[in-house]
RNA sequence: GGGCCGGUAGCUCAGGUGGUUAGAGCGCACGCCUGAUAAGCGUGAGGUCGCAAGUUCAACUCUUGCUCGGCCCA
């Protein structure tokens, strides 16, 4: 046997300095410095001037707080969409923003005072809200950076802020066109408030403590009875909250339930008739211990309607000399009580909506300090209504009710949970207080608010489509908006109310003023001491109510459509001359902001405008932990994207954000990412091979699709499939079918497929092998397609990837769409190939694993006669392939021998090591 | 408690208008290769399609109930 030559040196293998091994958290943050130190963002505008826009206005996430997952998913969503259209050559830009004004920042500042033992109260208003504004700025500060850090691609050094005076400005002007259509009123609802802090409180300030109340039960008679059996008898009412009485309007019942007359006779031996609910009769007659009792009839619910009743305090006259109604209401039910309830508008959601419903206003008895004004006929000036004594059995409420004949039954023993102030601990209560309103169902020139933003919907596309029926059925339903908040740090509702029309000021020159004001000096312009230079020369100021209200933050992001899209302060963002219609093509946010952002936005536009800001939404579900559940601090489960970025690389959670199913809840956790790992080691691998394998690849090489073999334009055929699926993903915003289209592509038709039978080729043939320099064109061609849709992907490894092959010829970012040659061949014909060369390994494997071989190249294969007609023993990478007479396919081993060089095994190898023909050329070239 | 949405292999996802043994990739197991090498190739094992009724000749696919989970609201 001759000596075994090592013919490794003129192989020609693969040859890259790219790495194998990403080390993305170590690498990303180079590349990245790359693009900000060059401004890439700039140059891609520059590249795209012109052309066709596609805006996606950012939804300004709070400016509060470090980035979560949930950011993490949004923006990576946002940035895949702006990437991929300006990869399709449009002029896509992208301006991130914050909503920055608000009552968390407020919470945020407050907390600071207190630790300083400042009080928010005696520190002059400006002051605070500039502590707020400096809070809010450097969690923008924060955040940008790690977005930046996610590979998210924008305009950084200009993003919008609603705290930015002109936003401020912008935002004040959208609201005085409401008032100037006259699309605002002053109305009235029960809000939380805390008579201790004398303020109105968000439901996020209240919690919720076991407390003990006095409970009474107290008899409303009836007047005028025309049920004669009933005229008299008193309707029995139970409230845990006595101080409510001196407000009662109504009294409420159920049409549905059954009622019970029964007479009772109390310890003086006095006898009264009283009505209760039949379910509850046994428990009320508990509380209020008769000395006797005697049922006299059913009632059905039906026999109260359109009953009265009068106060206990009738005698007062006035306010309580009024009949009351007895009204009916679902919400009336027989799990506790008496089935009768006392009506207080002033202080019930479920009261005050009873009671407008039929008529009766608040009156607004109770004041801030939760004493009664000092004019009430009852109890005037006393109070404080959330004073245990004053609700008290001996207390001046029960005392009086008692005298009147009125009071049932008292007793202070009473648990139940109850709402409290988060800061001061006290107790809180619902209060009517004057609010500012905008109608949803005020007719106006094209059909009420609620019409046009419900064709507004009808005129927007919706991805995933089911969030136009989740829209839909809230802005069919919703109340009115209500903009008013009693707070500091917001823009203020720039309203003056003559004091004795109670009509607000609706003059243009006067607006304009104040517009311009907000617009220099931001919110802050908005004060008393410059109310009369607003109001000019034809009004006084002393004859107007300056409101001091401020908006809905809610109404601070639905205006970022015209600070933003229409300001011209962005000059990327501006429509060209002659556009009409949305001025953004897509919002973009979780599936909360069908209630939030996309309804304020949507709400803020049609009423200003007629039309959605808007032509496409997108939504995104949740991400949960690994198990589905939600992720919560409390809980320990959250995966924070900030670590993630440490460990795997920002690469791995926009693969993971990408390949998930975004329209619906989704998980994250250590196994999922690490399957993302495995597949982004995959992609990586590919682009590895196709950087060493098209090492020193010229133009000189190309080769014309014509003159390539089959298999060569089969590929490019499926790479032309590829193409449009991702384009038709891209279409749908369908992007995990983009990235698993691409991923099994790279997987299945080139790793495991067309690799590894070029490998004999690339490796073997000579440099000047028609073949070899086919398979290197389709290589090129591969490459220059694979990295433009990855690019989008995985933002850092693509740009690796393309400076290792044009290291200083500018980003990856840059690139447009590729343009794939057209390719055809008998697709059906390969797909027959390619289940036969799946019969070929299945029959390989059992002679594998009893050692008769190894390699496929060991192998001799017989295949069924109408195989089709093609160099099989190349594809199949065997020995050899014959046909055979019957319809299976097996295999031998082969009796060649095997070829030192390309390890083939051919007839023409004289013995183990010697050269095949081929190579024996190549070699002696 | 109400409205809306969802529950297909260990993981991520496919499965028009109901119709043969429910698919893919990854992971896993086993094997091959040792010239993509902390890579590449092959084969294989994994699913009572959340649960239970019902409609139907036939349901992962339709209906109802339940359950688990989510968003919004109360």
């Amino acid at each position: 046997m001759t000596e075994q030559r090592d013919y490794r040196a003129t192989v020609f293998l693969p040859k890259t300095d790219f790495p194998m091994k990403a080390g993305l958290p170590q690498k990303e943050p180079g590349i990245l410095k790359g693009w900000l130190d060059q401004d890439l963002y700039r140059k891609l505008r520059e590249a795209r001037a012109g052309r066709e826009k596609f805006i996606l206005h950012d939804g300004p996430p709070y400016a509060n707080g470090d980035m979560h997952i949930g950011h993490a998913l949004n923006h990576i969503l946002k940035d895949m969409v702006v990437r991929t259209q300006n990869l399709l050559g449009k002029d896509a830009p992208y301006v991130p923003g914050w909503d920055c004004h608000g009552l968390p920042i407020e919470w945020k500042v407050e907390e600071q005072y207190r630790k300083k033992k400042l009080n928010k109260d005696e520190v002059p208003a400006e002051e605070f809200r500039a502590e707020c504004r400096a809070y809010a700025q450097n969690w923008v500060n924060v955040q940008r950076e790690q977005l930046k850090r996610l590979g998210i691609n924008g305009d950084w050094d200009n993003p919008y802020l609603t705290m930015d005076p002109q936003a401020e400005g912008t935002i004040v002007a959208e609201l005085l066109k409401f008032a100037a259509s006259g699309q605002l009123y002053r109305g009235s609802k029960p809000v939380m408030w805390s008579p201790v802090e004398k303020t109105a409180l968000a439901e996020a300030e209240v919690e919720y403590e076991d407390i003990t109340s006095t409970q009474i039960d107290v008899a409303f008679e009836l007047v005028d009875c025309p049920v004669e059996e009933l005229d008299g008898a008193s309707l029995v009412i139970w409230t845990t909250t006595p101080w409510t009485i001196p407000t009662n309007q109504a009294i409420a019942y159920n049409t549905q339930e059954f009622y019970q007359l029964w007479e009772i006779e109390d310890q003086a031996g006095r006898l009264k008739r009283v009505i209760v609910g039949k379910a509850l009769a046994e428990s009320t007659l508990e509380r209020l211990k008769p000395a006797s009792a005697q049922l006299l009839r059913d009632v059905e619910g039906w026999m109260l309607d359109g009953l009265h009743v009068r106060h206990p305090m009738h005698h007062l006259g006035g306010f309580f000399a009024r009949k009351r109604p007895v009204l009916d209401a679902g919400f009336v039910t027989m799990d506790s009580g008496t089935g009768l309830v006392h009506m207080a508008p002033d202080h019930g959601e479920d009261d005050f909506a009873l009671c407008k419903a039929h008529g009766l206003e608040p009156v607004f008895a109770v004041e801030g300090d939760g004493k009664y004004r000092a004019d009430w006929g009852w109890l005037g000036g006393e109070g404080s209504v959330i004073n245990p004594k004053f609700n008290a059995p001996d207390g001046p409420i029960c005392t009086a009710l008692r005298e009147a004949g009125g009071l049932l039954a008292a007793s202070a023993d009473y648990k139940h949970s109850y709402p409290h102030s988060w800061r001061s601990k006290a107790k809180v209560i619902y209060r009517c207080t004057p609010q500012w309103f905008v109608p949803m169902d005020r007719a106006g020139e094209g059909g009420t608010l609620r019409e046009t933003a419900m064709q507004a919907i009808a005129d927007t596309r919706f991805v995933p489509e089911k969030g136009r029926n989740r829209i839909g059925s809230m802005v069919e339903g919703r109340p009115d908006w209500v903009l008013s908040r009693q707070r500091a740090w917001g823009v203020p509702i720039t309203l003056f109310v003559d004091r004795k029309t109670g009509q607000y000021l609706n003059d243009p020159a006067v607006n304009a003023r104040i517009v311009a004001a907000v617009m220099a000096g931001g919110v802050d312009a908005w004060s008393d001491a410059r109310a009369q230079e607003y109001l000019g020369a034809d009004y006084a100021a002393d004859d107007y109510e300056r409101v001091t209200d401020i908006l809905d933050v809610w109404f601070d992001s639905g205006s970022t459509h015209a600070f933003v899209l229409e300001s011209g302060r962005w000059p990327d963002l501006t429509r060209p001359e002659g556009y009409t219609g949305p001025l953004a093509d897509m919002y973009l946010e979780g599936s909360d902001q069908h209630r939030g952002w996309f309804q304020s936005s949507l709400l803020e536009s049609c009423a200003t405008r007629g039309h959605a800001p808007y032509k496409t939404v997108l939504t995104h579900g949740f991400t949960m932990d690994a198990k589905g559940m939600k992720m919560s601090k409390s809980l320990g489960n959250t995966i924070d994207p900030l670590k993630v970025m440490e460990t795997y690389g920002a690469d791995i959670i926009r693969l993971w954000a990408l390949s998930v199913d975004f329209t619906e809840d989704h998980r994250i956790g250590d196994e999922i990412l690490k399957g993302v790992a495995d597949q982004y080691r995959k992609l990586r691998n590919t682009f590895r091979y196709l950087l060493g394998a098209l090492d020193g690849f010229t133009e000189a090489e190309r080769v014309d699709v014509a003159a390539m073999p089959e298999l060569e334009r089969y590929v490019l055929a499926l790479l032309g499939q590829l193409d449009a699926t991702l384009k038709q993903a891209v279409a749908d915003y369908d992007f995990n079918t983009y990235v698993r289209a691409l991923t099994d592509f790279c997987n299945e038709d080139l790793s495991a497929f067309f690799f590894d039978i070029r490998k004999d080729s690339l490796y073997c043939d000579a440099a000047t092998d028609p073949k070899r320099m086919a398979y290197r064109t389709v290589l090129d061609t591969l490459f220059h397609a694979l990295i433009r849709y990855a690019a989008p992907v995985i933002v850092f490894t693509a740009e690796e990837v393309w400076g290792s092959r044009y290291p200083g010829e500018g980003s990856v970012h840059l690139l447009e769409w590729p343009v794939v040659p057209a390719s055809t061949v008998d697709l059906d014909r390969w797909a027959d190939l390619r289940s036969l060369r799946v019969s070929v390994n299945e029959t390989i494997e059992p002679l594998r694993r009893e050692k008769v071989l190894g390699s496929g190249l060991e192998a001799e294969v017989t295949v069924p006669a109408d195989a089709p007609d093609a160099d099989l023993a190349e594809l199949f990478i065997t020995a050899s392939v014959t046909r055979g007479q019957g319809d299976s396919v097996t295999v031998n081993r082969t009796t060649h021998h095997k070829c030192g060089r390309c390890w083939r095994h051919l007839p023409e190898v004289a013995e183990d090591g010697a050269l095949c023909g081929r190579c024996d050329s190549v070699v002696a070239a």
